[in-house]
RNA sequence: GCCCAGGUGGCGGAACGGUUUACGCGCACGACUCAAAAUCGUGUGGUCUAACGACCAUGUGGGUUCAAAUCCCACCCUGGGUACCA
């Protein structure tokens, strides 16, 4: 036997299996499995977590090939962003180069993990075959008036000078750079997203297998709300005031009106005798990044208009302030101010003096006043309001309210989401150019689909100027019109990087087509996809926006269905050795290649599907990595042990471990449940090693159940015992060489090819059953009995009862009760 | 604040009404070795006990049950998401 030398065997392996095509599939053939993982940014190295993303797949994906699924496993690179363009900007590589040269290193580290991808029908976002269809869906959102160029308050950062999604805020910061992000109004392309919120809710039992932290993550982010708009009128003025509420049983206690200092009525509003002060106020909460506004959380401020307004409830003058904890983008940039069941409100009316009147009360009877936040209630029962007094709200007084405001006039009811639309211009250069031409006669004119792809000129300044990069491609953007021929400009924006990654999986199954978006036929019955595997972080961005672009496709008849993925699995994150994010500013990164020219990739392959359930985070413990090293080379170790037929004949025992086995990993596999599917893997070593011989049988089902999990050494180990030189010769080349032509091209030589165990319950049962003695809850003894009495529940008892250790439990005490639960347990209740 | 997930040995974690601590790491002892590493074997929750054994242990406090880590109620803590959303 040869030494287990994982660099000796896997570039082997993985060459042969390259050269073989091992993994390459007929899309027409039957019994399709679509086995998807986020494709990765070519940010330059393969990290941990893509060892998770792709390893978890890699694991799913060759066990259904080995159940026989037309297994379709393909992966790409999602290659624009901010990362190629600032490496250009730092060190003089052109983007294009930086992202090749990335995408070479990163499939070479790809293959080192021993991944069985479908490299043939690889997708690259940056290539122009690719980004024309990008083109492509947004004229079609054009025609539809889902794409629209609107002036909005959007996220700006500074540093990067250009506009970001909400989703691309973490904290007040740009998720790119970290700094701080402040509130620009530009003129942007926007997607309605919004017109599909009602269709991306969720539905309590949905027929799809996503996790529920998705769902309700993406439900409270879309954030629909049930509520009434409802108009005040402005005193000596012609406009009103329209706010949005969910609470409109508490309209007899509005005593002040609030607008956010962006809303368009504010400059009307202001009284001469507070405009110097009331300005002010408006130009700083403007100037605030979100940061500040953050920071100043707990104080509210605000300054007074001058104006009054009428509350339509019961003709009382209220007045209108200015604040900046209202929401220009929220609603409709006002808010009826309530202080006696609103904290905010509250807070805000204590600090200048504005009258509180108590609307909700913990009793009908109840007429205490308001004094501290304590008493502010958002249910109870209705007080000081008129006809409503004494209704429970929200259960009787809410709709009544609502109605009664309809019957008047001055109310109308209103689905609210907290969803926005997406802003997807970027003032970039590595992205997908717009493909839109502006014309100083015709105004905004689509290119038309013949002259697509509008590709990326490639001399262009990157360095930030205020304009975008592709502004400074002059040859580039002078244009003629496509309709008055007149001259014109390109659109010298790019689209927002989250656009190519929302319908990837579509382009996978049909890549090189040049004709068409994707082949109908094809996609019919390829999506959806079979099973997802991505990071949780992509909750609301990227899965939310893929189900959008799904529900649009589905709009222009690309697709019949609502749904691109039949189940969603996320993982978990591998930490530093420090517990702490891994990251370079840190210095704790755990570098895949090393570790793999280490110990190999099987053994990280294994290490990252065993320590941890697949959605759980913890950090990298070096020491760890001896536990799935050790197991290997035990598994090695074993063909020494491998027997010729007769003396390795199984017994009982042997078989209902096998089977058990089979059960279990199969079971655990199906559940995303590695670590535990692996340590039954384990156990069943450590039973084989126990024995002198193994059967060929035995050893050969288990190098079956681990090949999932460790391809190389169990290729390896498949053509040792293959070979009919069993235990005595090592499996060099020369004996691979002299396997037969045939069977090569069959692909039956290799371990990946062959069919997955399957485990037969007869071998299951155990002749003997151990059942626990339990005297007032707690276990005395273990009672082992035959099979064949199991059932007999006074036999059981009575053996139960002689126990020696229960004996002295039990000696001369009345037993009250006895419970059995056959095969498991037998219960005495002696005490009271 | 709100929503979600979770608190089990020295550590990662199993079990998710029925023999708590599978599997692995670490540690200890033993074998091999001149020696070390590697490897193999044995042991390993706590307290008390010479030992047999007993008692106590799944964040805390209650409850349901013959039986609770698991179900119910209240509270504490940790991680993640989200946030003046009216």
């Amino acid at each position: 036997m040869k030494k287990y030398i994982p660099s000796q065997i896997e570039p082997k392996w993985q060459k042969k299996w390259e050269e073989t095509d091992l993994y390459s599939i007929d899309l027409t053939k039957p019994d399709k499995f679509y086995c998807l993982a986020e494709f990765a940014y070519p940010s330059g190295d393969l990290h941990m977590g893509h060892w998770f993303t792709f390893g978890g797949a890699d694991i799913f994906a060759r066990t259904k090939r080995m159940q026989g699924l037309n297994v379709f496993f393909p992966n790409g690179f999602d290659a624009f962003g901010l990362p190629a363009e600032n490496a250009a900007i730092k060190r003089g590589i052109h983007p294009k180069t930086w992202t090749n040269e990335n995408i070479k290193t990163m499939k070479k580290q790809f293959a080192s993990m021993g991944g069985s991808y479908e490299w043939g029908h690889q997708v690259i976002t940056c290539d122009p075959e690719y980004y024309r269809w990008n083109q492509w869906i947004f004229l079609r959102m054009l025609k539809r008036g889902i794409a629209y160029r609107g002036k909005a308050l959007v996220n700006w950062c500074p540093f990067d000078q250009t506009v970001l999604a909400d989703e691309q805020v973490v904290v007040g910061q740009c998720d790119r750079c970290g700094n701080a992000v402040i509130q620009k109004e530009v003129e942007q392309w926007f997607l309605k997203i919004t017109q599909y919120a009602e269709r991306l809710i969720w539905p309590d039992k949905p027929t799809i297998n996503w996790p529920q932290a998705v769902r309700e993550g993406q439900n409270n982010w879309i954030g629909k709300s049930e509520g009434i708009e409802i108009e005040f009128r402005i005193k000596n003025l012609e406009s009103r005031i329209k706010v949005y509420t969910v609470f409109p049983e508490t309209i007899f206690g509005v005593t002040f009106m609030v607008l956010a200092p962006e809303h368009p009525l504010v400059s009307q509003l202001i009284k001469p005798e507070y405009k110097i002060e009331a300005d002010q106020y408006t130009k700083e909460a403007q100037k605030k990044s979100a940061v500040e506004r953050m920071s100043e959380e707990k104080h509210k401020t605000g300054v007074f208009t001058g104006s009054y307004c009428i509350n339509p409830a019961n003709g009382k003058e209220i007045p209108v302030w200015i604040a900046d904890y209202v929401i220009a983008s929220y609603g409709t940039g006002a808010v009826m101010g309530v202080p006696g069941s609103d904290h905010r409100d509250f807070e805000f009316a204590k600090k200048y003096g504005l009258e509180i009147i108590k609307v909700i009360s913990k009793s009908a009877s109840d007429k205490s006043e308001i004094v501290t936040e304590n008493d502010v209630l958002e249910a109870g029962f209705i007080v000081n309001s008129g006809q409503f007094d004494g209704l429970e709200t929200p259960l009787s007084a809410r709709d009544k309210i609502k109605d009664w405001m309809e019957e008047e006039g001055f109310g109308k009811r209103k689905v609210n989401y907290h969803l926005h639309d997406w802003s997807v211009s970027r003032q970039r250069y590595w992205g997908t150019p717009i493909p839109i031409i502006h014309c100083d006669k015709c105004g905004i004119v689509p290119v038309p689909d013949e002259d697509l792809p509008v590709e990326l000129p490639a001399d262009v300044d990157f360095t930030p100027k205020g304009e975008p990069p592709l502004a400074t491609a002059k040859a580039w953007v002078a244009v003629k019109c496509p309709k008055c021929k007149g001259e014109a400009r390109r659109d010298t924006e790019t689209l927002d990087g989250f656009f190519d990654n929302s319908w990837y999986f579509f382009r996978y199954l049909d890549p090189k087509n040049s004709k068409e978006i994707f082949s109908k036929k094809i996609v019919e019955k390829w999506i959806p996809v079979d099973i997802y595997f991505g990071g949780a972080e992509h909750t609301l961005g990227h899965t939310l926006y893929s189900r959008f672009f799904t529900e649009f496709f589905k709009d222009i008849d690309l697709i019949g269905v609502d749904e691109y993925a039949l189940r969603r699995i996320n993982h978990g994150i591998v930490l530093g050795t420090d517990n702490e994010k891994m990251s370079k500013s840190r210095g704790n990164v755990v570098d895949p290649d090393k570790e793999v020219k280490k110990y190999g990739a099987d053994t990280i392959r294994i290490y990252v599907a065993f320590f941890m359930p697949y959605d759980a985070t913890g950090p990298w413990v070096p020491e760890r990595i001896w536990g799935p090293y050790r197991f290997l080379q035990r598994v090695w170790g074993l063909q020494e042990k491998v027997a010729t037929a007769e003396d390795g004949r199984q017994k009982t025992e042997d078989l209902r471990m096998m089977h058990k086995t089979i059960k279990k990993v199969t079971e655990d596999i199906e559940q995303i449940k590695f670590n535990t599917a692996i340590a039954a893997l384990m156990e069943w070593l450590n039973h084989l090693s126990r024995k002198e011989k193994i059967a060929k049988e035995e050893y050969k089902t288990f190098l079956l159940l681990l090949a999932p999990f460790a391809p190389h050494t169990t290729e390896e180990l498949w053509q040792v015992v293959e070979s009919s030189v069993v235990s005595r010769q090592s499996s060099d080349n020369a004996n691979l060489k002299a396997d037969s032509e045939a069977s090569l091209k069959t692909d039956s030589w290799s371990i990946h090819k062959q069919s997955w165990p399957k485990s037969d319950n007869k071998y299951l049962e155990n002749e003997e059953v151990s059942i626990a003695v339990q005297i007032d809850g707690k276990v005395r003894d273990i009672l082992v009995i035959g099979k064949d009495i199991v059932n007999n529940k006074e036999v059981v008892e009575k053996m139960a009862y002689e126990c020696k250790k229960a004996q002295k439990f039990l000696e001369g005490k009345f037993v009250k009760k006895t419970v059995y639960i056959q095969g498991k347990i037998i219960s005495f209740v002696v005490s009271n």
